[in-house]
DNA sequence: GATGAATGAGATTTCATTCAT
DNA sequence: GATGAATGAAATCTCATTCAT
């Protein structure tokens, strides 16, 4: 009972259970503390092992950092380009598929403090910035992108300008993001109703997209 | 060989310019690594003084932080409680006037890296958060919220619930801050047209407080 | 160059050994320079370790000079307690013993030199005075008066001013201790015979203890 | 005005008592913290003077010590010297003269600090001991000795072993200093009586030293 | 003479990483 | 595989001493 911080019995365990126990505790601590001032020994245990453990299924801190984007932050970006890849109605249903399925697989989890953490330390952690730019940045954008190509091509959306397009349809979710962990000092975010939010917004942002309908 | 005659000076005494040097090297660094990852000797070096020297000035790097955001934030806000007590015209020109001067003198400036830093921050310098709280986001929200009650008491606003919409004028530019630091990695955001932003912004927001006119 | 693969071993594991030979180092050197003079650099080198090794078993030099005491001084306290509490004998003969006790397990170890130590630089660190008073000199000061109190009470001791008479007692062990460490410049105490000292002492104390008998 | 640590006026202070007011700061401190511990920068402060200004009057921390027990303690040692040489009446009276006069030119004084000080410091500051040594315990063992030969010589002492007794008549004032000052932590030395501990001694220490007379 | 700004070596403490067991 | 003792580079902060003004 006593409180040890997780209570599964030890003998329980299994091994293939470790890296998802190392993961989750990274990404708890992570998201709490951020990347450079989480020590791995706190990582360890939480996770109830020892630190040497920790280092004999991730080599460094930066691997296990990669190892926390990879489990929370691309298998959704694979999941989407999937739905894009396969979807078969209305590109304005998909992107709205697509922005809901954001916020409740990301938005939503603490996967999104991974984000805003990237946001805080890239800068000085460049291997990860480029690492996070490639896994996460760029094939996201490609994969909003490839939408509004789509919807472009299959005449449902207008002839937008693609790129910057997608950067407006980023930027809010970012938004988003930040707000959700800025309850510390500068901004009290507990009026914000996410949902509503991203439903006005795409609103807003199908209103341009949208073929013009005669009157 | 011991005494050698060389009369180069081992220093400058400028004690009048040191502070500003001191500061300015400070915020320099602060917002290009952050709190944590920000060391003294290289504020000291970029000064161009010894890491000593700098501790004649600042007991300690949180002070040396505070010393940065009294003399690059905390400022605007008198500038702004100032404009908001001797305005005298509508109050819809007044909140124009205070969120283009956040926009120049905040926004722009190195001083929005520090927003963002403390966003990123906080959590783990729970004093320089409850600093920042004080002195700066206390401060600047009770400035808005006076703002609403100008136009409000002078009939040039509607009867709005004021703090909800303090918080709702905040936030975009915690928002634009946030975008002007994440060019590391997540998003480029060299698409963004800030006064553009802000003016359209201001316009449904000043569409939500002017009361209806008559058509 | 770079992978030499001589395995001669970076550290020897001995857990069980540490602790005692960093207090072995520690008190050696905190009785040489004292409590702010000792480097823990010096404590671990002497030790056989790190600077880092010392730290994963002692908190911080205040830690490990409490370690010190504990190890060194307290237990001594604890038997004498003990003695004064199980002795069957002529409560003169249990002074007589804790003092030779006292002297044989501090005076003539190193612990005297912590003894000196406090008196010196306690004025500088007042956690660690508050703790050796608590620890020691209060629990010394009650074990003294205790066994006056036991004396007075099975009428083998005149009915004295006991708070008075345990200062009396107290006061030439200190100085004792005083003498053994001030070899280096003031006294040179190579002609003090302790044990002969405490004789006299306790025969001079002795005599004004116990009740007077008829001629 | 500004409240400034010691009121005297600026204007009124002269050149000629800048060393006194320095020797002054410098005993408090020394006495209050130890040698180690004592800031030069708050020994000018408290003299009201200038870091720098220290610097003209003792090449270094050092010198400046010296200066200090130059002037609270070897003067004494001067003047006992001399009523040896000059003292024309009883050795007995003359010792006891030379004991009282100890307790109040040093014993009472902050005198007793620095003795105190040097016990506890002497061994990390070799020239520092060195100095003591010649200055001070050299000359005043001396002292003590030409008494004890004067009294033996005039037949006025008994034959003793002079550098024994000499230790003997020291050792006692050395304890007297040591426990004027062990305020803080280990003993509560508030019971402690001088003056008559100093005359019980030289009573004890007499009866040792004159002739036996006839019954 | 007086000042106090400036220096820089040095002390404590932290933590990612290694590796003998 | 698992452990956790050990390392050592690095960061913050202090203070005796120097020296331009």
């Amino acid at each position: 009972m006593e409180c040890s911080i997780d209570s599964k019995p030890r003998w329980e365990r299994r091994k293939d259970a470790r890296p998802q126990e190392l993961l989750a505790a990274a990404i708890d601590l992570f998201v709490e503390r951020g990347f450079a001032a989480t020590r791995l020994e706190d990582v360890a245990r939480r996770a109830g092992v020892s630190k040497g453990t920790l280092y004999l299924y991730y080599t460094n801190k930066e691997e296990l950092f990669k190892a926390v984007v990879r489990e929370s932050i691309v298998p959704f970006i694979g999941e989407a380009e999937m739905s894009v890849a396969e979807f078969e109605g209305h590109s304005a249903d998909l992107l709205r598929h697509v922005m809901l399925s954001w916020w409740s697989r990301i938005g939503q989890s603490k996967a999104s403090g991974i984000s805003k953490l990237i946001l805080a330390e890239a800068g000085n952690f460049p291997e990860l910035a480029k690492f996070y730019q490639e896994e996460v940045t760029r094939r996201g954008t490609r994969m909003i992108s490839s939408m509004l190509e789509r919807g472009v091509s299959r005449g449902e959306f207008r002839n937008v300008d693609i790129p910057q397009l997608t950067q407006v349809l980023i930027a809010p979710m970012m938004m988003l993001n930040t707000w959700k962990h800025c309850a510390v000092a500068p901004c009290d975010a507990h009026e914000l109703q996410p949902l509503a939010f991203i439903d006005a917004f795409l609103d807003m942002a199908l209103h341009g997209l949208l073929p013009r309908t005669a009157p």
